[in-house]
DNA sequence: TTGAAAGCGCTAACAG
DNA sequence: CTGTTAGCGCTTTCAA
């Protein structure tokens, strides 16, 4: 068994409240009497080993300081620029003295256990949940915040600004020449509102360059491969969803013998390490992930510590920047093979 | 406010012991009478939206059903194969009814808030923690297992036979001919006993095949690139540590018109997607990543239902696998430039 | 500032 | 199988 305050209670001869008092903080020490009460009491409670024993106090006071980090992704959570979002976030909470626990959503419904069970005090939202599950946690009043999503105006978010991501890659290639562009998906990424607001932003930037319709290359890669090297229509710049579009597009361009950038212009999304160290080098369209994890952090403390005052929710945008490297050029028409 | 066990029992005209029993599953409802009362608390319950309250049962049971992932490395613990462990790990602590909370260990103290605080029971090591925090987690009695790491042999562990991946990879390089083998291992890397163990298997691979002593590359990246290329003795296979030094390499080879494999031959560690789509594809050395995942969290959940018959520490050893791709070919000696 | 006392909601030992 | 009765260790009134 460990070290309770009652036994620090008997042993300094005080009550177990002063005890509580004194190790919490709140006893200011004014009068000098009251500070070496609290001294000596401190003494002991460090003699003994005590620890607060976080169970009780998350028990009685009805918070644990814990956070939920709710996603149903497995495999994007941890994926390329998610991961400094997170450790972002851990690092934000900490200094604040919470904690995260990992939280998938599935139909397994544990999720449930932790966040309707009460083992947190709020929680981060990455992407979209489910609908019965954002509900239930409304429910609750559950304070959260959502990442990378706002299509609940209603919930605190903290997104990028896709639209202009979009924007920034299109007008980089049109302004280096290209007039046929095309944006490629991979077909394993899930629909998310991010897809199309990049579209927009590719189409609205080549409608101010007076070019025409963007292309949009969905599907698996053997077919977007196909029609970049092959097609009627063939693009001379290509800007991808994510890391896992660039990787592969590089690759293949590789195998088939098509030159980044001399005879196709890349732009991807997203700056990692792997990014700079493509050959060539990726040009792509970054922002600051460490700030995402920080302003999600910031809201949903925030949010937790003024639950009384309902305060509205807030929303955030990070702006993107395009980091122009090795991928593109001038745009140049390959002749028909 | 929410529903308790007591309200419940009032609607049901029956104790609250009877209510937590009904719920919690201990009554079997052998009587038909029992059966049906049985059948009741749970309709009221269900009508109330009844939950049980995981902080008062923490408190209670003085178990949290919580499990900290413990880790020092910031950079690493979501590194490339890395995610694949930790989502393996939530995965089987998820079916067993447990949760991972992340806890970076650093001088903040923080982690002593839910590692000694109690708000977990038991934890997760990621490869070395300082010994001050081992030790006091062993004070504690905590459960614990070791991932990564087997410096200790009184904790239990699972680990990846670095030895035996150093082996195969210069074994298959000695097998092309390769006579002049390397290992790099990059400035940043911190140290780590798979280096070591990494190395003594190139080493032994390379006596079994009749060759001398395998180069050491170790320091900035620009220094390897120069004693590969410009070196008096310039190695014609290079195995790398990780994926980091891989792809410096290769995009390195790259730069400076080093073909890969027809002039130099790679080999890395861990497969990653990002390997596998590599120009070329990256010979590397694999394991299974989710196994490890797995048998750490059996191990752990194990030591924690067995308090009492305090088991002996179990060790797991994870074998490696050679998954020959393009970057690795016969040797060929580089001319002097 | 201090002490006494009443919880927080569930578990568990015991008697019936 | 059920009810009674103590806790678990800390927080939080309320008086003093």
């Amino acid at each position: 068994m460990s070290v309770t305050i009652y036994e620090i209670a008997e042993k300094a001869g005080v009550s177990s409240s002063t005890v509580a008092r004194v190790l919490r903080g709140d006893v200011k020490g004014t009068y000098r009497r009251s500070a070496e009460n609290a001294d000596r009491i401190r003494r002991i409670a460090e003699e003994l080993g005590y620890r607060t024993n976080a169970r009780a106090r998350a028990f009685s006071r009805g918070r644990t300081h814990g956070i939920g980090l709710l996603y149903t992704n497995d495999a994007w959570i941890f994926e390329g620029v998610n991961t400094t979002v997170v450790n972002s976030l851990v690092r934000s909470f900490q200094d604040a003295g919470y904690h995260l626990t990992l939280t998938p959503v599935d139909d397994s419904r544990s999720w449930e256990e932790v966040v309707l069970g009460g083992q947190i005090d709020g929680c981060v939202i990455f992407q979209v949940l489910p609908e019965y599950v954002t509900e239930a946690i409304s429910d609750l009043k559950l304070p959260l915040v959502l990442l990378g999503d706002d299509s609940d105006q209603t919930c605190s978010h903290v997104v990028v600004d896709d639209y202009a991501g979009g924007y920034l890659a299109a007008k980089h290639l049109a302004g280096l020449g290209h007039k046929k562009i095309a944006f490629y998906v991979h077909e394993s990424v899930k629909p998310h509102c991010s897809i199309e607001q990049r579209r927009d932003g590719i189409q609205s930037a080549m409608g101010d360059a007076g070019l025409g319709e963007a292309m949009w290359l969905l599907g698996p890669e053997e077919d977007a491969v196909n029609r970049i090297i092959h097609g009627n229509v063939r693009p001379t710049g290509v800007i991808c969803y994510s890391n896992l579009e660039s990787t592969l597009l590089m690759h293949a361009m590789w195998q088939y013998g098509v030159s980044v950038p001399n005879q196709l212009s890349l732009v991807g999304f997203n700056d990692l390490f792997a990014t700079k160290h493509m050959t060539p080098p990726l040009t792509t369209v970054g922002f600051d992930a460490k700030k995402i994890g920080k302003l999600g952090a910031q809201i949903l403390l925030d949010t937790i510590d003024n639950e009384a005052i309902d305060c509205k929710p807030q929303g955030k945008i990070i702006k993107p920047k395009l980091i122009v490297r090795g991928s593109t050029g001038p745009a140049v028409e390959r002749d028909c093979q």
